[in-house]
This record gives C-alpha cells, sequence and structure tokens, in this order.
DNA sequence: AAATATTTTTAGTCTTATCTAAAATGTTAA
DNA sequence: TTAACATTTTAGATAAGACTAAAAATATTT
C-alpha cells in the first residue's frame, strides 16, 4: 500500500503536529528524518496526490484524516513490537527503537493483531507511550511538563518527550524509571536545574532533562 | 549492509544449487523470483563485485562461501520467524509464507539470537525444513523424494520441496501432514500417480504432488 | 557444419527516493 | 518599506532495481 518512506514521513509528520501544534514546516521534517528539505518538498508532493497531507506550497502540511490513519497504524506497530522486544525477548528499553523502526513496516493487519492478542493488548510501550488500538483509537493521558512543576509539587512519571538511546541510558544511569513517584524538592532559577526526591533518593536533573520528562499529577 | 532485493537473489540461488546440483542459470532465477532474466543478469554483475557469487558470463552462477553464509543467515530468519509465527502466534502453516519473506530481511543479529532462545532452539521450522544454528550449520536429513519409493516401501514424510499456500491447503484437505507414516501400495505406471496408505486412510496421489513430498526412510 | 532455437546480455528507459545548487518566496529588522 | 536573511521550492543528477527490445552467445537440430 504505502512504500517504508512514505510511512516514515507520515509518522514523522504526526509526532511533529503532537508536537507543535500542527505547525510542521518542510525545515522541521527534514531536521527530525536526518534528511534535506528539498527531498521533503518532493515526498510532501507525492503525499498530497495520495490524500495523505494537506500541502501548499510554502504553507507547512498537515495530515489528513486519511493520513492520520496510517500514522496510527504505524505507530501501533512500532509500539507493540517494542513490547514484544522488551516484554517477550528480554531487551532493556534502550535497545529496541532501531529493531522496532524495521518491523513497524511489515505488512500484515492480521500479524500485529496476532502479536497484540499474543501480548494480552498492552496499553503502554516500554516508553510509557499509548498504544492505539485496531481502529486507531489512543489513550492520551493529560501529562504536563517536568519544568512546569512548581516546588513541592508531587506526580508521576508517565512518559518520555525523548526516547532515544542516550537519553534512556541517562534515566537507567539516574535510577529514574516509569511510574516512579517524583517531588519538586527545589528549583534554582540560575539554569532551571531541578531537585527531585524519589521513593529511594534524591537528585537534581539539568532543564535539558526535565524538559523531556512528562508527569502525570 | 546487504539490500532485500540483494538477500532474496542470494537466497533464491542457494536454494536452487540445492535442487539443481549447482547448475544455476539466469534464466531459472528469473522464473523462480519472478522477474526478467535481464534483471537477474544486472544484479549478479553487482553481487559478483560483492564476492557473493562467483559469475561469468553465460556461465551461469554458484555462490561463494561468502555468498553461502549469506542465504543460511536469511534463511535461519526466515524459519524461525516462520515458526514463531506459528507456535506462538497460532498461524496456520500455510499462512505465514508472506509474513517471513518480509520478518527474514529485519536487520539484527541480536533479534534472531533472542528469538531463537525465546523459542527454545526449535530444528526445524513448520514445513519441516531445518533451521540454520547461530554459525550457519544446518542439519541435513537424508530424504528421497516419494516418487522414488517402490511398492511395499515404507516412511515418514520430512518435509515438502514446495511449500506454497496451495500446496499446503492441499496436504491439509487430504489430511497430510509432516511426520505421518505412509506406506506405498500401489504405483499406477500409466500416469505414474501412487496410491498411498497411511496411519488414517488411503488416498491417490498425484505425479506432481508425489515429487514434491520427502520421504525419510 | 549450417540453420534454427534458446538463452543471456546489452542498451536504453522508468520509478522511487535521494542529493546539490540555484531560484523563488516569506520574514524580519533597520 | 525595503534590504538582508531564512526558508522553501525547482531543476537537474544520481543510484538501485526493475523493464523492453535488440544484439550476442550458446545449444540444438537437421
Amino acid at each position: 500500500m504505502f512504500s517504508q518512506a512514505e510511512e516514515n514521513y507520515i509518522k514523522s509528520i504526526y509526532v511533529l503536529e503532537l508536537e507543535f501544534q500542527n505547525n510542521v514546516s518542510t525545515n522541521l521534517i527534514a531536521k527530525k528524518m536526518q534528511t534535506k528539505p528539498s527531498s521533503v518538498t518532493d515526498m510532501l508532493k507525492k503525499l498530497a496526490v495520495k490524500d495523505l497531507v494537506d500541502y501548499k506550497k510554502y504553507q507547512g502540511v498537515q495530515l489528513t484524516s486519511k493520513g492520520k490513519k496510517v500514522a496510527l497504524k504505524v505507530i501501533r506497530k512500532h509500539r507493540l513490537w517494542e513490547y514484544f522486544l522488551v516484554k517477550e525477548l528480554k531487551f532493556k528499553w534502550d535497545e529496541v527503537h532501531e529493531m522496532a523502526e524495521q518491523l513497524e513496516h511489515i505488512k500484515s493487519e492480521t500479524l500485529i493483531d496476532r502479536l497484540e492478542s499474543f501480548l494480552k493488548y498492552p496499553k503502554f510501550d516500554p516508553h510509557g507511550d499509548p498504544i492505539p488500538d485496531k481502529d486507531g483509537k489512543i489513550m492520551i493521558t493529560k501529562t504536563i511538563n517536568l519544568l512546569n512543576l512548581k516546588v513541592g509539587q508531587k506526580g508521576v512519571i508517565d512518559n518520555l518527550k525523548d526516547s532515544s538511546d542516550t537519553f534512556l541510558k541517562y534515566l537507567t544511569k539516574k535510577n529514574l524509571a516509569l511510574r516512579d513517584k517524583i517531588k519538586v524538592v527545589d528549583i534554582e532559577p540560575f539554569d532551571n536545574s531541578i531537585h527531585l526526591e524519589t521513593k529511594t533518593h534524591h537528585l537534581v536533573v539539568s532543564k535539558k532533562v526535565a524538559e523531556n520528562l512528562n508527569i502525570k499529577i
């Protein structure tokens, strides 16, 4: 139906729309996908013809509802495979991204539905992100960024903005995990670093780390 | 490392070398891969440059030892994924080929080794074919084609030459399965059809069916 | 051994997805 | 409000992998 390249563009646009409230530009996509703006333009034209995006020259893009459906299918596959890799094959959460990037393109609705059933219908992937169901329905948990918490506020680490290997390794090293309860002990005005308290320890995280942690209050 | 197209050619050549005792021609590959001879020639040149095949114009090809290693890796992946699909995800043996064709190209040694361990190191795939180990070692069972059995001889259905959906469906319909004991009751000289006796029933199979059944005596 | 048939290769084209360099458009700040 | 700067698009190239049609090599008949 769609090529891997097309699916990758669609998925990236979906993720960027969430992060940038539908202001998705050619350059933004190029940066995210580590490609050149001219390549992005080419692809946007193709996707527009296939009615997967609304695209007007120089005006950025939005996914059509058809495009969103495709995005959710790819994301569903990605997250179910990640869950499989971590829960069944015992990979660490920072090892699975690359494999899932490939597995998400395997063409077979039945396969992914069987996999989902085999895994007992998990609701979240190993990085805390919700797994869309067969119909593309996705459970959105209201979270706020750790940067926006005030001193004294408590919450639970719900999901990560950045799921790169290096960030995941950082969290592991600092003994922070999904579902951990945290409390903001202090905020350093000079560099916005945040002093946190968890069940087991205290630590200070930088602004850059904080903005990648989404907290459920 | 290698493209999907390259891996597919390598795999096909490997299979053809087994079937035709290293007499693998351009046309044969084209037929097997449902492509044109000219495309095959193009690819053989590329594979030769990469030292995966020995190729001299108009002389057919043989895999180099490097090529054989690649072939065995792809086959290993294919068969382990097939086993997973049938044993864990409960697909029927005639449903898994297309999915395995895609999964065999997922790039990750670790993934396939973990999968193998998860599956408890199966030795044969759902079609009776042996699964190469991590080092490419493959267990070859001595079998002979049902066509070569004499009246009165007994044996066990060990593996299939053709694992196409239609042949697998045929076997299911006729209530024939891997590991079934069979005995040749009669051979019809006119059309080489064979009258078989199994534990549970009698049946007649055509020459075409017989040549796709490999029997362990 | 020549004629014919078959197989294989070459030459040139197409599609997809990428790139660079240059041109066009949009944005910002003097 | 226009000059400078940034972003985006176009034009033209490239590479992989496929194709068709024609040419070349090999095999088979007569």
